[in-house]
Formats: structure tokens, sequence, C-alpha cells
DNA sequence: ATTGTTAATTGTTATTAACAATCAAGCGCA
DNA sequence: TGCGCTTGATTGTTAATAACAATTAACAAT
């Protein structure tokens, strides 16, 4: 019953997103094990077939043991393996990207946030990874609710606008951004709350359900 | 060095579509042996540590052992994990599409072929890959050249338009379609080629490269 | 010549996006 | 108290696109 192929290791490894000071940044880990001690990686980890019902949840098991919570947004980005790619044998990591608020983040977990334009070399093919989770992120960005899920749960429409802005790396019209959104229904308006300061009040909104619109798209 | 935890099988599994009297259909493998022996099933296999590359390169030679030949379009769907999704143990399935023209497939190939709408019950979790794997042919269609991947090397803009229309599923415009893959710029017209027929002849185009090219989309 | 069939194009209307400007509503401060 | 600053929100105009319907083109068969 059991094949007798001899079998690669396998783990999971995470890009974790947020917004920190208006730049797209990521959450990096400091080795503690070998190969690599004491170097900047994604955090990752082997799968525990005793432990973890799928990659998913071995997945859901290292975020929360980098920032201590689940993350509102986690998604299965690519896998990549081979031989070579990690020291310890042929491998196969399984890699998901989740995006995190920063409102959520306490002050130790940003100081290992690091712009996506200012990353250290990093071990393994986790350059690899990075790079494709950014296309993802960027692409998925504009057809989709996606960067709301780098926000805390009420914001404002000029506050989506720049994080639309910072996570694609365009600009946006203002008005057109505006109107595209709300014709997608992916948030509500919160009657009578607003932003307050030294300008006119800013309508609040939130996100009408927890879950990822795409948006529609003829060819 | 090396990490005592217990380690997942790990597979691939391929989802291979072709376009068969205007309708996507899939190729299925009657498996030779246990568990599920003699059902049909996607085509997959285990993973060669000492003889693939990675998990691309045994999609590719599970590929060529079912069709014979490599496949024009091959890509990534997703990976899929578990205890219980494969009776032999804890399991990784890293899950390939493909396209392949039906003009390079032969008549015991095509045997083995089914509409999407008309699929047999397939064992293991292969009805969610098969799923996953029509809606990212469904979704890609609508924003690149994927569709033309499983046409012959030379084709009319009628072809063309009916391989769209088949793959999305909806009925497109001939005038703004056409006027959009020539802006796109993903085929060139052969000059002087024609389909000849009972009617006007139809001008033969051909893709311009042999990589996928996804459309511009603005928010 | 007439008819049938598919190819290819054209024109018209409706929708949508891009751009620039303007109006709104608060606060800080002289 | 009223002026200017800042950010929020909207409006209008123009340009670009898409949707729809109709027409013209080029051949074969009869």
């Amino acid at each position: 019953m059991d094949p007798s192929f001899p079998r690669p290791l396998v783990m999971v490894d995470t890009a974790l997103f947020t917004i920190l000071d208006e730049r797209l940044c990521l959450l990096l880990t400091r080795r503690k094990e070998p190969p690599f001690e004491r170097k900047l990686a994604l955090p990752g980890g082997f799968v525990h077939i005793d432990e973890d019902a799928d990659t998913e949840a071995a997945a859901r098991r290292v975020v929360r043991g980098k920032i201590g919570f689940d993350a509102p947004y986690l998604e299965q980005l690519f896998t990549f393996s081979g031989a070579t790619r990690d020291p310890r044998g042929w491998s196969v990591s399984v890699a998901y990207y989740a995006l995190i608020p920063a409102s959520l983040l306490d002050r130790s977990q940003t100081a290992e946030a690091f712009p996506v334009e200012a990353l250290p070399a990093l071990p393994f093919d986790h350059d690899r990874i990075v790079a494709k989770a950014i296309e993802r992120l960027r692409g998925k960005a504009t057809y989709s609710s996606l960067p709301v899920f780098l926000l805390p749960a009420t914001f404002t429409m000029n506050e989506l606008h720049r994080i639309y802005e910072q996570t694609i790396g365009v600009r946006l019209d203002k008005a057109s951004f505006r109107h595209k959104i709300l014709e997608q229904g992916i948030i509500d308006p919160i009657p009578s709350q607003f932003r307050i300061g030294a300008h006119r009040p800013a309508q609040l909104y939130r996100l009408a359900n927890r879950v990822l619109t795409a948006f529609e798209r003829k060819i």
C-alpha cells in the first residue's frame, strides 16, 4: 500500500504584508536554527502531519507563531520545489501570502518589517517567493477588494485610495476610483461616523463582507 | 541536519484540456494500480526525487507519459494536501493544468477525453482539482492569450473567436472581439495565407510569441 | 446569374474612463 | 470673527471604449 519512493521534505513559507509609513512592507524572522542561522528569512517551517490538517493549517500555525493571531487574509501563493533550494535535501515549500493591517501589529513586530524595495538578501529561494508574492498582490489589487485587508476595520475613502495606489504602485484618479469602488459594493459607509481633523470630516467605511471580491471583467 | 519530521507523500496531478467538437474536454486515465484501480482519474504520479528536477518536471513527465509529447502550455494550478485525500497517507499533490490542441492528439488519446460538463465521478479529491482548473482557465481566458494554446499553429479569427466563447462560456461580440485581440497584438496575420471554402477566404493568423500574454487592466 | 455561407467592416449609440476644476466643512490663528 | 489652509467630496466636460445592428466582400455550388 505505502509506496516506496523516497519522500521530499515538505514545508510552508509565508510572505506577510503590511503597510507602514505609506509603504508596502514584509515581516521577516531571524532564523533560530541552521541552515542560515541568525539570517533574516520568511517565516516558515515543516509541515507536522500529526498536527496540521493540511498545508494551509500549517501556514496558519506559522503565521500565529509570528504575529500571535490569525491573519485577516491568507492565500496560497505557489509551490516551490527541487533538489537544491534547501541544503537539507529535495524539498517542497508550499508558499502562502497574508495581509495584515498595521494597526494590529505591536512595536516588536513592526521592528521586523522591511519595505519591499529595501529587503535584505534572503536565504533559500525566498527572493523568488517574495517576487512572486508581490506580483500576485499587485495583480489582484487591480481587480479585487484585496488591498482592503491591509486596512483596519474602518477607514476613509482617501485612506482606501492611498492603499490601492501604494499596493499597485500607480496613481489613480480620485473621482474614478471612488465611483468604481462604490459601484462594486465591496464597502459600505457607516452611518453618521466620520473621521475628524483640520479639514472636512471624512465618511468612514467598512468592508461589506469579509471575503475577497473580484471585480467583473469582460474581454 | 536532516529534520526528523515524518514526511508526507508528494505527487503531481494534471488536468489536460482540449477542445473536441466545439466542447471543452478533459483527458482522463484509467488507473492501473490500487487505490481506485481501473477507475478513471486525472493523470498523475509520485515525484521521483532522483529523476525530477522539481515538481514541474514531474508534471511534464506525467504529461509526456499520457500524450507522448510536451504540452504547449503547462502551468501550476494549486497544491492540495491533507491526511485524508489519499488512502495511502498524509499527502501533498501539486496540481498542474495544461492546454493541448486537439490537432496534436491521435484517436486513442481523444477516446479518453470527456466534456467537462459530463465527467464521470473521480477518485481522491480530483473533482476539486478539476473545478479549480476550470475556474482558473475561465478566469485567465478573459484577460489573456491563454485560449490560443488550444488551437493549432495557424487559425482564423473566427476559430479564435469560437475558442474564446467555448472556454469562457459566454457570447462575445464579433467586431469588439476582433478589435480587442488585434489591439493586444498577441497574434499576427500570416501574409497571403487564407483558409478557403464555400465562402470568402479567411485570413490565417499565428501566435505572435509562444508565451502567455496578459491584457492590461486598470482599476 | 442566383443563392448560400462565412469573412470582414462600418456606423451608430450607449457606457465608461480621464482630467480638471470646483464646492464643502472643518480647524488654526491673527 | 473672518481668512486661509487642509483634506473631503462632487461636478462637468471631453475622450475613449464597448455594444449592437447592419452591411459589404468573396468565394462555391447549382
